[in-house]
DNA sequence: CTTCCCTTCCG
DNA sequence: GGAAGGGAA
C-alpha cells in the first residue's frame, strides 16, 4: 500500500505477536530506527514496553513519542508529587501547567522511502461485501478518513462551538463535535483540537464574548475527560475492568437477561432511554448526555451488572474506546471517587423534559410514539386513555409500558443496598475471625459472565421506517471487551521473567471492523501492527504508529525530576505493575473494603465517599 | 449594594 | 445532598 501524500509504502501486518513481527519488518527492510506513539492502557505498556527493550537489544534505535494526550500522565501530579484521584483537580492542574501543550506538527513533506521489496506485506481487508449495507448506515454519524476529520473540526468550531454551552444539554446531536471517532482513530490530533478551540477562545475573550468564552471551556472540559480517562488507565490498570472503588463489591446485581435484552432493543417503556437506545443501534452514536442517562438507567433502574452495558456499548459506538468507556461507566456506578452518589435515581421522565423538552427527539426514533402531544411524551403511561387512542398508541402492545417503576427502583436499590452491607459485614467479621480468607473475591475477581445467547441480528428496527431498517443483518462479531485482569495479573507474576509474548497478545483489544483509514496511517489501527519502515532520518515526523510506550532505562530520574517535558525521544517512567504503587489505595487490589477504607482515610473530602459512610450507619 | 432564597448543576 | 450562581427583596 502506497501512502502517496508520503511517497512511501505502508507495511501492514496482522500478527499475534507484535514484536516478533516488528523485529521481522525491521530485519527484511534494514531500518535502523523505530518511532512509536505511546498507549496508556495496560497491554499496550507492557508490550511496548517489551518492543523497546528487544528491538533495542537489537541495535534498533527506538524512541516513543506522545501523540494522544496534552500532557504524559506521569507529568501532571499534585504538590507532592502524586497522581490526582480527581477530575477536577486533575483537569485544574492541566489547564495551568507551566507550559503549553506542544502545538500541533504539521505533516512532514517527505520520508525518504526504505527498501520493502524484501518485506512481506498482508492486505487488509476494512470492509467486505455483507458489511457495506450497514456501514453506510453508520456512515450517517461518521465519515471516516484525516480529511473528513478535518473538516468534522473547522465546522464545528466555525459553527457550533460558540452555542456550546448554551446547546449542551440538548439530545438533538447537531450541536456537539462528532469528534469522538475520529480522535479515536487517530484521524485528529488532540493537540490540533486544543490549539484551534483556544485561538477561538482567545479571540471570543478579546471581543468580550462570555458566553463562547465560557462554551469554549465547556468543550475542553469533555477533552479533558478523554485525558483523564488515559490518565486513570495509567495509574490505576485495573479500572478498565474493575471497580476503582469496593464499596459496591457485595452489590446484589440484578442478572437479569430480559431486562438486558429490554434495554438493548429499546423497548423499556421510558421513552427518553428507548429513543437512546433505538439511535445507538441506528447510528452508533450517542450524545453524551444520552449516554449517561441510558446508563445511569441500566445502572440504577434496572440494576443490572454495569459490565454488560459496557459491552454492548464496545459493540455499537462508533467511537468506542476503552478508556473513555470504562470511565464514564464506573462514574454512572458510583465507583469513582468524583462519581455520582450511588443511591440516587435519576428519573427518566424528568431528564426528558431537560434534554428533549419539545420531544422530537423521541418522536424521531420512536415513531410510535410520534403523534403523542409533547405534555405526555416523556411520560406516556400517565396520559389519558383517549389520547392514547387518538395517538394510536396501546400500551403494552405496540409501546411497552414502564419496564420497572421509578418507586419500586429505589425500593429495590435501598433493599440491594441493605444486603450488600450485610454482607459486607458479614465478610468483615469472617476476615477478623480468621475462619475465612477473602470470600470477596467472587464478585470483583470474577464478573458476572456476559450472556452469552444474546442474538442481536434479531433486533429490527421497530414499527415504522424512520429511521431507515437496515437492509443487512448485522453480523454480530463478539468483540469481547477484553478481559485484562488475567492477563494482567500474569503480568505480576512473570514481569521478571523474561516472556511477556503471549499475555499481551492472547487477550488484546479488539476494535471494530468497518475501520476505512486508507488515507493516512493513523494511530486508530491500534491492534494491527501497522508500520512504517523509514530509513535512517533525523527530519523524521511523527508518524501515528500503532504502537506504543514503555521505556526503562532512561526515564525514572527524569520525569521525576518534574516538569521539565521530553520534546524527543517519548521518555516514560518505568512501568510495571508491581510498581503502580497508587492502586493501592483503591480496591483493584485484593484487598476490598480494607483498601477503600485506606482511600477513605486519605480523601475524607470525597462526599461520594462519605455518602458511602452515611449510608452504611444508616442501613 | 447586600443578603437571602431558589434554581440548577454536579465527571 | 450540597455548592454555586442568579434573581428578588
Amino acid at each position: 500500500m502506497r501512502v502517496q501524500s508520503l511517497g512511501t509504502c505502508l507495511i501492514t501486518k496482522r500478527s499475534t505477536d507484535s514484536v516478533s513481527s516488528l523485529l521481522e519488518v525491521v530485519k527484511s527492510t534494514g531500518a535502523t530506527q523505530l518511532f512509536f506513539n505511546h498507549l496508556y492502557d495496560p497491554l499496550s505498556l507492557v508490550r511496548d514496553h517489551r518492543a523497546k527493550q528487544v528491538l533495542t537489544a537489537h541495535g534498533v534505535a527506538v524512541r516513543s513519542f506522545n501523540a494522544d494526550l496534552l500532557y504524559e500522565p506521569w507529568d501532571v501530579n499534585d504538590a507532592e508529587g502524586c497522581p490526582f484521584t480527581t477530575f477536577g483537580a486533575f483537569w485544574e492542574r492541566c489547564l495551568s501547567m507551566p507550559y503549553d501543550p506542544e502545538a500541533p506538527l504539521l505533516p512532514p513533506k517527505r520520508i525518504i522511502s526504505g527498501d520493502v521489496s524484501r518485506c512481506p506485506s498482508d492486505t487488509l481487508v476494512f470492509e467486505d461485501e455483507s458489511e457495506k449495507g450497514s456501514n453506510a448506515l453508520l456512515a450517517r454519524a461518521w465519515s471516516p478518513g484525516w480529511s473528513n476529520a478535518d473538516r468534522t473540526l473547522t465546522t464545528f468550531i466555525n459553527g457550533p462551538l460558540i452555542e456550546y454551552s448554551k446547546n449542551r444539554r440538548k439530545a438533538d446531536s447537531a450541536t456537539t463535535s462528532f469528534l469522538s471517532p475520529h480522535l479515536h482513530f487517530g484521524e485528529v490530533s488532540v493537540r490540533k483540537v486544543f490549539h484551534l478551540v483556544r485561538i477561538k477562545q482567545v479571540l471570543w475573550a478579546n471581543e468580550g464574548n462570555k458566553a463562547g468564552e465560557e462554551s469554549v471551556n465547556l468543550f475542553l472540559k469533555s477533552i479533558g475527560l478523554r485525558e483523564y480517562s488515559r490518565y486513570m488507565s495509567f495509574n490505576h490498570p485495573h479500572s478498565l475492568e474493575r471497580p476503582l472503588l469496593g464499596h459496591l463489591k457485595f452489590f446484589p446485581w440484578v442478572v437479569d437477561e430480559d431486562y438486558f435484552k429490554a434495554w438493548r432493543q429499546g423497548r423499556t417503556g421510558y421513552p427518553l432511554v428507548d429513543a437512546g437506545m433505538r439511535e445507538l443501534w441506528a447510528t452508533g452514536w450517542l450524545h453524551d448526555r444520552i449516554r449517561v442517562v441510558v446508563a445511569s438507567f441500566f445502572v440504577k433502574v434496572l440494576q443490572l451488572p454495569w459490565r454488560w452495558g459496557m459491552k454492548y456499548f464496545w459493540d455499537t459506538l462508533l467511537d468506542a474506546d476503552l478508556e473513555s468507556d470504562a470511565l464514564g461507566w464506573q462514574y454512572i456506578s458510583g465507583t469513582l471517587p468524583d462519581g455520582r452518589e450511588f443511591d440516587r435515581i435519576d428519573n427518566p421522565q424528568f431528564e426528558g423534559y431537560k434534554f428533549d423538552p419539545n420531544g422530537e427527539y423521541v418522536r424521531r426514533w420512536l415513531p410510535e410514539l410520534a403523534r403523542l402531544p409533547t405534555e405526555w411524551i416523556h411520560h406516556p403511561w400517565d396520559a389519558p386513555e383517549s389520547l392514547l387512542q387518538a395517538a394510536g398508541i396501546e400500551l403494552g402492545s405496540n409501546y411497552p409500558l414502564p419496564i420497572v417503576g421509578i418507586n419500586a427502583a429505589k425500593a429495590r436499590l435501598q433493599e440491594a443496598l441493605s444486603k450488600m452491607w450485610q454482607l459486607e459485614a458479614a465478610s468483615r467479621a469472617a476476615i477478623e475471625n480468621g475462619t475465612e480468607e477473602g470470600l470477596g473475591d467472587s464478585s470483583e475477581s470474577a464478573p458476572i459472565a456476559f450472556p452469552q445467547d444474546i442474538q442481536m441480528e434479531e433486533i429490527r428496527e421497530p414499527v415504522g421506517n424512520n429511521p431507515p431498517i437496515p437492509t443487512t443483518i448485522r453480523r454480530y462479531e463478539d468483540q469481547m471487551v477484553p478481559s485484562i485482569t488475567s492477563s494482567f495479573l500474569r503480568v505480576e507474576e512473570e514481569e521478571t521473567s523474561s516472556d511477556l509474548r503471549n499475555l499481551a497478545d492472547e487477550s488484546r483489544a479488539e476494535v471494530p471492523r468497518n475501520v476505512n483509514i486508507n488515507q493516512e496511517p493513523g494511530q486508530g489501527i491500534l491492534n494491527q501492527v501497522i508500520t512504517q519502515t523509514i530509513q535512517t532520518n533525523n527530519t523524521l515526523p511523527q508518524i501515528n504508529l500503532a504502537m506504543a510506550v514503555g521505556n526503562a532505562e532512561d526515564s525514572t530520574a527524569e520525569s521525576s525530576s518534574s516538569s521539565r517535558r521530553e520534546r524527543d525521544g517519548g521518555v516514560v517512567p518505568v512501568w510495571s505493575p508491581s510498581s503502580s504503587s497508587y492502586s493501592e489505595q483503591f480496591v483493584g487490589d485484593e484487598n476490598g473494603v480494607g483498601a477503600s477504607s485506606s482511600y477513605l482515610q486519605r480523601h475524607p473530602q470525597s462526599h461520594q465517599i462519605m455518602n458511602w459512610k452515611r449510608l452504611s450507619q444508616t442501613g
